[in-house]
DNA sequence: GAGCACTGC
């Protein structure tokens, strides 16, 4: 197999505005190799790679070079010499790698290769946008090499480090290497950083290439770029980086045959059922799996296809089709499930949200239905809040999503929408940061001592608007001062590893004197899909047993039925040694995700750390009293109240006031919002006035993480608010 | 009466 290699500095020379289209001369080779590829993350993440630390050097050497053969039959190792040929000439350079070209495994090693031989003395950072995929390819990596993981190759996501002074190949989250830049300005460790699957666009990743490019147009134009990334956009980043040479290294997938409606219908669920039962009547043996928009459609596509399954497959001779449900809210082992492997003359459909375009692979899937919609969660920055919308997918992200057929074998790929309408999609998905909230990032920037937010060296721009309401929400909560300088407050919430609002209440609760408590839960309010959807039979039950609980919380909301429900899972079952199954049960029954409480704890254990760093300037008995004040929360009003009221400081403008016709309209706009079916306060119609830490606009406008505040404390806050931030300015 | 997907020294 050759894989082909195309230069990529000529597309401007050459005038052309595209990077120069990749040509496949050779017929390519079917063949199924294993072999790691980033987006493959079916390995559980909590527990991490099993790896005997102490495997002799002799074994260790003895399977890399086991591995070698593999290696060397991937199109990127053909191709070594001149790749690096690129790499090691240019400052910057994008590589645009299909899938199975073997690119994030083999091009650090490369890099490694090629810093030893130069003798340099700094090491290389490969960033990836999931925690899983980070750890999986460094375990992989560091066999290829012959070394125990955290040796010459590590890794380093959040809660698992297992770099050592001798690591110079690091495998990191983008969020992590944020972190190292804000802590090490010019990142002056590295010799080279390279940015893995910068196609996806996330908004943390899109701030790192910003800060790239300051640094290397400053103090360090030594240091070397390799942007790493799927098809399309390579022209996007080369212009970025000021023409960069484009290199296209072939992948090694099978092709898939697409397939489009003719003439649409307006019941997605219907058509997708439709479409599998064609594929099960009339294709050959293989799984099927089919992307809809949102855990509604496919719990009802579900419950469907499961039921006339069995009627045909009676009827008619056909294999019987087996529903699976995936969903990120699902829990971990009604997850775990669409990996299991139906026997007989079965087939397997799995219906699942965009979680399986890139976060989770599914072996045996011949077929994908692609309903052509997902939901997207666009932030409004004039109003403060979400909107999850249904949207049409992009071109790249029909694409990606056909793939998924044909990563072992020559697949099939229905559209459910006419080529036309594909023709009509955008090309790209739309970045993240273009949608969302910016306060965090504005933050950083403040912190890294970035002046000028608007015309900083943003990949993305978010826009002017964006930027001026996330400086804007800094300023209220206290981080930037008049002359929109970093504050020591906004200091401290910059070095916290949680959002701005959420760091706010953290400061406020440890000059309240509850600290100890308002960890716990903003803990459990940073861990998502804590609280599991019950199923609709089970809702009441589920419901009955929370409130029969959580006494405070009844009265007071979610959060602080989170400090009850951890309560009882922190001191009376972890405390008290109860087996795991015990605790596995306790969760099943209150429908809370077992493995959520055991992230809660991390988070809480890594903001203890933090606070007691943090604030002993303010308080040196800080340490002290975290560590002693930690304790169940009772049903006393005034320290529930006094938690409360830390919250209000960060969340003053998300209140509601409760109006005689017992709706809610909000204190900032004075529109209805409505408690949000899953809050402990749904049907509590008779609070003063409410405070929610997310504000989700579906159907209707929802309030999310529900508490009752009494309107006196709001006053409260807001005086001394002011009071706060007039003493920062006078300062 | 309802829940796209990720992530942090």
């Amino acid at each position: 197999m050759k894989a082909n290699l195309q230069k990529g500095k000529r597309a401007r020379e050459e005038g052309s505005k595209r990077p120069h289209p990749f040509m496949r001369t050779q017929k390519r080779e079917r063949k199924v190799i294993k072999f790691p590829e980033s987006n493959d993350q079916n390995q559980d993440d909590e527990e991490g790679p099993i790896i005997d630390k102490h495997i002799d050097k002799y074994r260790l050497r003895e399977k890399a070079s086991q591995l070698l053969k593999t290696r060397s039959t991937l199109p990127v190792y053909q191709n070594k010499n001149e790749i690096m040929k690129y790499l090691t000439t240019n400052p910057v350079t994008i590589l645009i790698g299909e899938t199975g070209s073997g690119k994030s495994t083999q091009i650090p090693q490369f890099l490694l290769d090629w810093l030893v031989k130069e003798r340099k003395h700094g090491s290389i950072a490969v960033t990836q946008p999931r925690r899983v995929a980070a750890i999986n390819l460094a375990t992989r990596v560091a066999q290829e090499h012959g070394c125990n993981i955290g040796d010459t190759v590590g890794y380093s996501v959040r809660f698992d480090n297992t770099t050592s002074t001798r690591t110079r190949l690091k495998y990191l989250t983008d969020g992590m290497l944020l972190r190292e830049l804000m802590m090490n300005r010019e990142l002056k460790e590295y010799n080279v950083v390279v940015i893995d699957e910068a196609h996806e666009r996330t908004v943390l990743t899109d701030l790192i290439l910003g800060f790239l490019k300051s640094l290397i147009n400053g103090p360090r134009p030594d240091l070397k770029i390799v942007v790493m990334s799927a098809t399309l956009q390579a022209e996007k980043f080369s212009q970025f980086f000021d023409d960069a040479p484009i290199l296209f290294v072939e992948g090694r997938k099978f092709d898939v045959t697409q397939y489009y409606l003719k003439a649409p219908s307006d019941d997605i669920v219907d058509s997708i059922i439709r479409c599998c039962v064609q594929i099960n009547q009339g294709e050959e043996m293989g799984d099927i799996l089919c992307f809809l928009p949102g855990q509604e459609e496919i719990d009802k596509a579900v419950v469907i296809l499961n039921k006339i399954s069995e009627i045909i497959s009676k009827e008619t001779k056909v294999p019987l089709m087996i529903a699976y449900p995936l969903y990120a809210a699902l829990s971990p082992s009604q997850q775990a499930l669409v990996f299991s492997q139906v026997k007989g003359f079965k087939r397997k459909v799995v219906f699942s949200t965009n979680i399986a375009e890139t976060s989770v692979t599914i072996s045996g899937v011949k077929f994908v239905v692609d309903s052509g919609l997902r939901k997207v969660k666009v932030w409004r920055h004039q109003l403060g809040l979400a909107t999850l919308l249904t949207v049409p997918i992009s071109q790249a992200s029909a694409m990606q999503r056909s793939g998924r057929a044909g990563r072992e074998s020559e697949g099939k790929s229905f559209r459910l929408y006419r080529e036309n309408d594909y023709k009509q999609l955008p090309l790209e998905t739309e970045p993240e940061i273009a949608r969302s909230d910016v306060t965090s990032p504005v933050l950083m920037l403040k912190r890294y001592g970035i002046q000028d937010i608007v015309n900083w060296t943003w990949f993305e721009n978010p826009g002017r608007d964006a930027l001026i309401m996330g400086l804007q929400e800094l300023y209220q909560l206290g981080a930037l001062n008049d002359s929109g300088r970093i504050t020591n407050r906004g200091e401290q919430m910059a070095l916290l590893p949680i959002q701005p609002h959420m760091s706010s209440v953290l400061i406020k609760a440890s000059e309240s004197g509850c600290l100890s408590a308002v960890i716990d839960i903003v803990s459990c309010l940073s861990v998502e899909n804590l609280l599991l959807n019950p199923q609709p039979e089970e809702r009441d039950e589920v419901n009955e047993r929370r409130f029969t609980l959580c006494n405070a919380g009844k009265k007071y909301g979610d959060l602080v039925m989170m400090k009850e429900l951890f309560d009882i899972y922190f001191y009376d079952l972890e405390k008290s040694s109860t087996s795991a199954t015990e605790r596995h049960d306790w969760c099943k029954e209150l429908c809370v995700s077992y493995r959520g409480f055991k992230n809660v704890l991390k988070v809480r254990e890594q903001l203890m750390m933090y606070c007691k760093r943090l604030f002993s300037k303010n308080d040196p008995n800080i340490g002290y009293d975290l560590n002693e004040s930690s304790r169940k929360i009772g049903e006393d009003c005034d320290e529930l109240a006094a938690i409360l009221k830390c919250f209000l400081t960060g969340f003053t403008k998300n209140t509601a006031i409760g109006m005689p016709d017992r709706s809610y309209r909000t204190v900032s706009t004075g529109e209805t919002i409505s408690v949000h079916p899953s809050s402990m306060l749904f049907l509590n119609k008779n609070c003063p006035g409410i405070m929610y830490t997310e504000y989700v606009f579906t159907t209707k406008g929802y309030a999310r993480n529900v508490s009752r505040i009494e309107l006196s404390w709001l006053q409260e806050v807001v005086t001394n608010g002011t009071a706060v931030a007039k003493q920062k300015v006078s300062g």
